[in-house]
Parts: structure tokens; sequence; C-alpha cells
DNA sequence: AGCACGCCGACT
DNA sequence: GTCGGCGTGCTC
């Protein structure tokens, strides 16, 4: 009987499609494994197999699969029904939740390789002046990748050419499948077989007296080996006999030292911190703990409220050691902003050896090496700590899943597709698994909240900063008032400015935040009020002083700063507003004998961007720290005494339904970086508006009444958690298109659906990469279902795609849109 | 998503 | 007259 597979391709198409296998192939594959399968014309990708049946395809004959790329399942049934569910709830194809999922080095593609036909004799005069450059370079090399065919005849296209010697028969093409993949191999040495004994030795170094390094280097090998006992690394050797590499290489040229590899692994635990034993809690974490445990015994998905500084980390490895001991695996994810040194060796110190880490600073190959310690469930990747992307890891046992800043809408992905968030995700994981999940934040989002007044999840919380240290002393600062009185030295009101002052004096550390990076956000002409634009995108463009440079932070477009204006040719430029680098210059003049650095997007870039920026900021290094949001998350400076927020309003004036939320954890979170010691921190808080309730609820520690204003206003206007919103993007280059398309399908979503539909509106960045976007949202009552709404919507986008104008426009769906 | 096929403008 | 621009359609 005929055998097929079904296979998942890494593509946004959403069906899956059929390969023929062999009897053989069918007896070895199994769902979860790798093929590697032809599509289209000349393409090779990487599939996963679904399943395998007996049912040939009627409308079409199956291709044949081009090779087993594993032996056993790379991926669990568990993971395909937790991707399955990732697709359908957040309306993308299985192939996009794949591609984000595996490591980039599963997925190998193809090359096409043009080689030299030898069985052929060829006639040069017979080719074309291209074909003979080719046929020519493959003389030198025998074998030319596509791009370098490319490069030699000078041209984009080269099918043609290949064609033509194709059917000459001078070349033929090959499919190369590249596994990514590499071992990582440590060169070993030893000493040669034959000069195991005593004596051969003692022969061996006679013949090496005139050879004093070479010597050196045979006696420092014996010894270690001796020592040690254990194979000797080739960088070793040369360190302890304090030789070259020439002179090892001389002698295993010369048969005296033998080489060998092992393989080893990437992500090996370095072992240079010291095991501790998980502190003692105090009675706050400790009644959390039970209320915790508690919650865990229903089944219940549980929410950990703890004030900054509480210590909710203390409680997480208590936990994470129950579940540790029990055998199981345990997932713990942080934002990726969060996922730093200083945390991750807090926990090693904890958990040692059991730790695997994953996220993506980390490279593919390392990425491999994790994935595979977690499939073979290994001690050593018992405890995966990650950002989102972890969850996607093949856990065979899981036992606990922690979300640690659980509020962070940067657990939400954003783009490419699968638009998941990786709380909710991790939950139906946890569920999948019948894993305990716990959520942990100071400031939980609206929706965890009151999924725990409701009662859906537990709840359990800690009140009390570790240590009883007090909770920063909190001011707001009102600057309308201090620049009309003109008592503001730039962008400093005097209380932050004495402030600074006297946490110097002390020897204490600032923290200045503000809340948008580059020098400042626009440049105008003094003349004309002519500001310059970022010319594919609607935005202006940001003064990057210490590059000289305009830039834009959407697409990346930059220009050198212009002499003069570009509308009316006057010189006198000026900025408005204000970022991270002006801050920075700003407090520098201020005070000149503080040491100033500067956290953001463009100084911490880089696989150990930040680290050194925290770590000189930890050694005390530098003074004030300046920055943007990014140094709210998870870091611990023990001597913090003053947090700064140049301007809070910027916050308050975002344009969509969260702002307030997010102001309110924000600005809790970086004044949490205050006085995590005995002394107590001081907070300042600028900001144009001191009677905004937000900002009075922050400086209080008034979450309830901030959580219970923020539900009302939400249940007033329609907003998660009330109801649910999934928004649609519509993208194309053609403003007229955009608008009919946007028109049409609004107008298809009110005809055919009873929730409520906003818009189309544009978004406050109507163009971006010249292309145009437009935005639907959809809000789905709590008493509809989500899932007929979604196949409401996609019905009308199957009509929609039959408008020929409207095929080229890019329809994406965004659900539990942020 | 790629990638080929196919039909119209600016150049060797 | 070709090269290559991107509109359209298909991929087991």
């Amino acid at each position: 009987m005929a055998n097929f597979i079904n296979v998942i391709l890494p593509i946004p198409l959403e069906r899956l499609f059929t390969y023929s296998i062999t009897s053989e192939e069918a007896g070895l594959l199994k769902p979860g494994m790798r093929v590697a399968v032809p599509f289209g014309k000349s393409k090779i990708y990487t599939g996963l197999v679904y399943s395998i049946h007996q049912d040939p395809p009627q409308a079409y004959e199956a291709k044949e699969i081009h090779q087993l790329l594993d032996d056993y399942p790379i991926v669990h049934d568990t993971q395909l029904k937790h991707w399955e569910w990732i697709a359908s709830y957040y309306m993308c194809t299985l192939g996009e939740v794949v591609r984000s999922a595996l490591p980039s080095a599963f997925l190998l593609e193809s090359e096409t390789l043009v080689l030299r036909n030898t069985a052929y004799e060829i006639d040069e005069n017979d080719l074309l002046d291209d074909e003979f450059l080719v046929f020519e370079a493959l003389q030198h090399q025998s074998v030319l990748k596509v791009q370098e065919v490319s490069a030699i005849v000078e041209r984009k296209n080269i099918l043609p050419v290949l064609e033509r010697l194709l059917a000459k028969k001078v070349i033929v093409l090959k499919e190369e499948v590249y596994e990514q993949y590499k071992p990582k191999l440590v060169r070993y040495v030893r000493l040669g077989s034959q000069y195991s004994t005593d004596e051969k030795l003692e022969a061996l170094l006679h013949t090496l007296t005139r050879a004093p390094k070479q010597s050196q280097v045979v006696l420092t090998l014996f010894q270690l080996q001796g020592s040690t006992g254990k194979p000797i690394k080739v960088s070793e050797l040369e360190k302890s006999s304090n030789t070259s590499k020439a002179i090892i290489k001389s002698l295993v040229d010369k048969a005296i030292l033998e080489e060998y590899f092992i393989k080893t692994d990437r992500v090996n635990y370095d072992g240079d911190t010291e095991h501790v034993d998980s502190k003692a809690l105090n009675e706050y974490q400790e009644q959390a703990l039970l209320d915790i445990k508690a919650s865990f015994q229903e089944d219940k998905v549980t929410l950990l409220k703890g004030v900054t500084s509480s210590g909710k980390t203390e409680v997480y490895v208590k936990l994470l050691e129950e579940c540790l001991e029990k055998g199981l695996q345990a997932l713990y994810l942080l934002p990726e902003i969060a996922l730093t040194t200083q945390l991750i060796s807090r926990l090693q110190e904890y958990f040692g050896d059991k730790i695997a880490i994953y996220h993506s600073k980390y490279n593919v190959q390392e990425r491999v090496e994790v994935w595979q310690n977690v499939l073979q469930g290994k001690p050593k990747a018992q405890l995966v700590i990650g950002a989102r992307s972890a969850m996607f890891l093949p856990f065979g046992k899981l036992g606990l899943v922690v979300v640690d800043e659980e509020h962070e809408g940067s657990f939400k992905q954003f783009d490419p597709a699968p638009r998941y968030h990786a709380r909710d995700a991790a939950i139906v994981l946890g569920l999948m698994h019948k894993a305990n999940v716990l959520l942990g934040s100071a400031t939980p989002s609206i929706e965890s909240y009151f999924n725990a007044q409701s009662h859906k999840y537990g709840y359990a919380e800690i009140t009390r900063r570790y240590g009883n240290v007090l909770m920063p002393d909190m001011e707001l600062v009102d600057i309308k008032e201090a620049t009309r009185k003109k008592r503001m030295k730039g962008h400093f009101s005097e209380q932050l400015f004495v402030g600074i002052d006297e946490t110097l004096n002390e020897g204490g550390q600032i923290i200045l935040f503000q809340n948008r990076r580059g020098f400042a956000p626009l440049l105008e002409c003094l003349t004309c009020g002519h500001t310059p634009q970022c010319p594919n995108c609607d935005v202006s463009l940001t003064y990057h002083q210490y590059r000289n440079q305009l830039r834009c932070h959407y697409c990346g477009h930059h220009t050198a700063l212009p002499e003069s204006c570009f509308a009316c040719g006057s010189p006198e430029l000026d900025t408005k507003g204000f970022g991270t680098e002006q801050i920075e210059k700003e407090v520098s003049a201020l005070f000149p004998s503080a040491k100033v650095g500067r956290m953001d997007l463009d100084t911490t870039r880089g696989k150990h961007g930040y680290e050194k920026i925290i770590t000189a900021f930890e050694q005390q290094e530098l003074d004030i720290l300046v920055g943007t949001q990014m140094l709210t998350k998870g870091l611990d400076f023990r001597n913090v005494s003053l947090v700064g927020v140049m301007n809070a309003d910027s916050l308050l004036n975002f344009p969509d339904y969260r702002a307030h939320e997010r102001t309110y954890q924000l600005l809790t979170q970086v004044s949490g970086r205050a006085g995590r010691t005995k002394k107590r921190g001081k907070v300042l808080i600028q900001t144009y508006n001191p009677y905004h309730q937000i900002l009075k609820q922050v400086t209080t520690g008034d979450y309830e009444n901030m959580y219970a204003e923020q539900l009302y206003e939400r249940g007033q206007f329609k907003y998660p958690p009330i109801c649910r919103i999934i928004k649609v993007t519509f993208k194309h280059k053609n403003y007229n298109v955009i608008n009919e398309a946007a028109d049409w399908f609004a107008g298809a979503l009110r005809s055919n659906f009873g929730g409520t539909v906003l818009g189309p509106e544009y978004p406050p960045v109507a163009r971006i990469r010249n292309q145009y976007l437009k935005h639907i949202m959809v809000k789905v009552h709590s008493g509809e279902s989500l899932a007929r709404t979604k196949a409401n919507i996609r019905r009308i986008e199957t009509s929609f795609k039959a408008v020929s104008l409207y095929r080229s426009v890019r329809v994406i769906y965004n659900v539990d849109h942020i």
C-alpha cells in the first residue's frame, strides 16, 4: 500500500502538504520528525511531519520526499497540539508557528549548486559570452553557488543562462541541503601511542634535547596527564607549557603528539558561581507561598502580586526547587529585557547546572543544544529560563511555569506572526501539561488582576519589601509652574536638581528615566516652522546628536544633520522635545564631576550591550544612569537612592487605552529601583499635570484604586478584560486602495457581525516604509463566541481577496492586541 | 512567503 | 529590439 505524510511547511500557507514516502520510510517516520521536501519548481524546504497515512491525494500526484532529517521526533505531540492552539487562537498558520518555534538551525533550506558536467566534451565556440564566463569559472572552481554565478555574469536573472548551459550539457545542477547545526569540537592532544612506555618516552626526550621548547611541551603534557588524568585541551597545554601553537603543531606533524576532537556543549554552565541554599523566607513570603500552593491544589493559575523588591524571586525559587525535586521540568519566562546577567547568576547560585537559558541573544547553535537537552530531559536543562520563545521548547514533563513581570507588554509578539501573548500561551501550555502556572508582578495587568478578582485565577500577595525596607518616598514635581516662573535648569526642576546634588554628595547613585531615545524628537526651523520628515514614513525625524544625524525610529532611515532648513534655507534650526541623549548631556553639564552613563537601544546593541553598562553602574563607576524603560526591569542596584522621571506626561499621552495602566506600571517599576537597601529611596516625578489621577495613584501606591478606575473605563469603552479585541491591519503602498479596501472590509464586518466594529482609522504613524496602514478594531463582547467571530472574519477575508483590486492589500490580524 | 510567468517602459 | 519593472497565481 502506498504511504503518505502530511507535512507542515514553515510558510504562511493555511494547509498541510502531502508527500509520498516509501514503506521503509513509513516504518521510520513519526510525527514530529523533520523531512526535507521539494517545494515549488526548485526549492527544498524543511517540513515537520504532522501525520502518516495511506490516503492518496485526489487532485494531484504527491511528490516524494527528498530525505529524512531526524532519527527521532524533535517535537512532541503536546507541542504540536499547543502550536495548533496558537495558530487557531492568534489567527495565523501552523507553518508560521513552526517557523518561530523551531530554532532556525533546524529549518534548513536548499541551495542550488552549479557543477561542471564532466560527461561531455564542450566545444567552447558553441557558447555565448555569458555562458562562456560560467564555463570558464567552472574550470577553476568545481562548484558554484547560484549567487556566485550571478556575480560572474553580472546579472540578476541568471536562469536563462543556466537553462541554456543545462541544455548544452555544460553543467549539472545539484540541490544541496545544509545542516546548519555543527557540534562544537574542542581540540585535545595526547602523547603519540608509540611513546606509551617510560623507556620510549625517555628516548623521545633525549632526541628532543636540541629542541628545548618542544621537550618542554612534552614534559608539561606528561605532567598534566599525570596530575589530572583527564584529556588535555590544546589551549590548556599551550598555556601551561608557555609555548606557541606552532611548536605544538610541529610536534603533531612529527606524530609525537596526537590530536583528537571531542564534541562539547556550547551552553555549559561554567560553574564559577558558588552554590547557595535558597534563602529562608520571611513571614510574608511564607504566607504567599502557602497561598500559592493552596491555589495550585485547586489546579488554578495563580497570580502573585508582590511590591517591588518584596522578594518574589525567592518565592519562585522555592516552588522551582520543589518542582525539580519531583523530577519535573520547569519553565521560567521573563521579558527579554529583564533577562539580565544579574538575575541569571542569582538563579545559578541556587540551581547551578540545572539551568538552561534560552533567548534571542543566544546563537542558533546554542539554541539547538538547549532544545536537544530539553528534549532528552537532561538534568542540565531541567529548569529553562527564557524569553517568550522558550515556551516552544520540547518539554516532556513540565511541572511548573512561572511568568515573571506578567504585566509586561513585550510578552506579546508584535511582528511577524504568530502574534501570540507568551503569558496566555504559556498558561495554555501549562494546562496541557497539567503543570502549575504562576504569574508574578508588582503591578499586575488589569486582565490578570481581573481574573484573580473573579476567582478564575488564584491569588497571593506580598505587601512588604524584603528586609522591611520602606517603599520609596515619591513626589510629583509640577514643571508647568516651574517653567512659567522660569525656574527650570534645562529639563531639570529645582527639586530634581537639588535632589541629584544631595544624592551625589552623599555618595548615592541616581537613575533618570526618560521614555524617549535620541537627542530630540524633532528639529524645527525657526523661520518657517518646517520639521524634517522621514521620506518613507509619516513621522518627524529624531535628532541624534552623538552621530549628528536625523534618524527615523520606524524604518531606520537617516541623514546627516542639515546645515539649513530643507524648506526655506534658513540656518536657524531648533530642537523640540527631548530624549535620553539630551538629558545625558545636560546632566553632565550641570554636574561636571559626576560620571554619567546612558542606557537605551542606541547604547545597548550587541550581545553584551547592556551588561557593560549595568556592570559599570553596579560597580559604581557611574553615578548617574540615564535611560529608557529598559532600566525598569529586574535590575537590582543596591546603591540607588534617587530616581528621577523627567517627564511623566509623555507616557500618559499615548493614544491607546492602555496608556494609563502602562504609566502606572512603568512609574511604579522605575520607582522600585530606588532604595532597595535600608535607606529610604526618593522618587521625583516631573509632570505638567500633577493632579492627574494616575500619577497620584502611583505616588500613593494605590493599585486598587487604579485598577477599579481602569476597569470601570474599560467597561465603559468596551475594552479588555470586558471585551476581547481583534485588530485588523491593512497594509498597502497605495493610499486610495487602502482606504477603499479598509472601508469595504469594515462594511462587511458591520453587516455580518453583532459586536462593535471601530474604524477604519489611520494609526498615529499612518505610513511606515512607504506602506500605508489602516486599522479596524473588532470588539468581541463576553457573550459572543470568539471562535465564531474569527470564522466570520476569515470568511469576509475570502470574499475580500476575491476582489482583484484588494488582492495585493496585506491583511494582518492581531488577536488580543495590546 | 518565495518564485516563476507574463506583459509594459528605458536603455545596451 | 532586450532587460527588468512588479501584477498574478501556485506551491503537495
